[in-house]
DNA sequence: AGTTTTACTAGAATAAGATTCTAGTTTAAG
DNA sequence: CTTAAACTAGAATCTTATTCTAGTAAAACT
């Protein structure tokens, strides 16, 4: 694993198309079912290349985990900071989730179906600090709205399941074809849920 | 894998240790990370007897997760079909939910986890049948609920996400003790969210 | 009872695949 | 122009799933 960033021109690349090709096989035969040579086939790389950037195959797993996290975090987050209200705030979040996951399948399935990724005890650390930042930024952004009331007071754990519960549970039944009409589609749906599970009573 | 029940005597105590041992071995070093031969140091069994009952380490997963699957939600339809009424059907779904994962942490955690288990087409088959029997017996119950305007007509597929997303959500964060207290003592606050989410507007 | 059939057990042999190792090559920095 | 570090290669190895051959033992049949 590369501890510094890449001074090296063209290994951004090497390193990205890995992941891409990763994300392809994962999609088409699953995680388990991917062997690491499927992976250099498709990325053009040598054994020592892979490893040299990664690791392992967990750790390719875990990378790439860790970056589409982020990414569609990143999205949802700057998307919720324009808000100004309780009710928008939290339909918003719903809303960018259901058309994250329609949008970017691939990625989406991989997230959302790899819960059990073993991460090993740094790799952990590195995600706990990612998952942290983001739901700090999250919480910062709704506690004002419990305090003034506009949202329900709960137990702090409890509000991410109530809010992207159910879309998330559709999302994953989505992607694993199991019902037909896109996340996206039934926006309405799950965001008005999540509105009623967390306001306050008015 | 045994087409027909078992006809010899003490041919299922094998067979259960077998599973028992797996789910043992699964919870302590995750699906990926346990070898068969983990499975049968625990279990006490030769490779031979393994195969004969399973056919794969998949096959093993399959059946541990079949038949959890199973056992849990005939829990749940016992339960329902004790209630008359939308409210309280929904909400006793989700009380029982939470309690069964509160209670059964190690099939729980196999269960919710364990969404990417590849399955081979014809334990797909197997597994779809299960599934239909299952959600039929709970949108009978729900149907005349939905018709009488107690409940709110949505899409189909969207009930069940609905209903279990948020305790789902948030039983598979516990599980990964990335939260602390247990859906059980939540209870209330997920069949609520669950009851907001699908009852008729009155 | 004796024979046959079939479920079941055993563990060695094999095969598939992940990871390591050795030997480089290329680039950036001094 | 030299050196150190990032990076690439691919053969060798080691781990682990699965298959195969050879049985044992219980039920079914005569």
């Amino acid at each position: 694993m590369p501890r510094k960033h890449s001074s090296r021109s063209g290994t951004e690349e090497r390193r990205s198309s890995i992941l891409t090709a990763a994300l392809q096989c994962f999609n088409e035969h699953g995680l388990e079912n991917t062997t690491v040579q499927d992976i250099q086939l498709v990325a053009k790389c040598s054994t020592g290349s892979l490893y040299h950037h990664f690791g392992s195959k967990e750790g390719i797993a875990v990378s790439l985990f860790v970056e589409t996290f982020k990414n569609m975090n990143e999205g949802v987050l700057t998307e919720l900071e324009r808000c100004n209200d309780a009710q928008t705030g939290v339909q918003v979040v719903v809303t960018q989730i259901c058309e994250w996951v329609s949008e970017n399948t691939s990625s989406a399935r991989f997230l959302l179906q790899s819960r059990d990724i073993q991460f090993s005890p740094d790799m952990h650390l590195q995600l706990g600090q990612e998952y942290g930042d983001i739901m700090r930024g999250y919480f910062q952004w709704f506690t004002p709205f419990v305090e003034d009331g506009s949202m329900k007071s709960l137990p702090l754990d409890t509000y991410v399941p109530l809010i992207i519960g159910p879309a998330q549970e559709y999302s994953r039944r989505w992607l694993a074809k199991q019902v037909a009409r896109s996340p996206a589609s039934l926006t309405r749906i799950f965001s008005d849920a999540a509105w009623s599970a967390v306001r306050g009573d008015v």
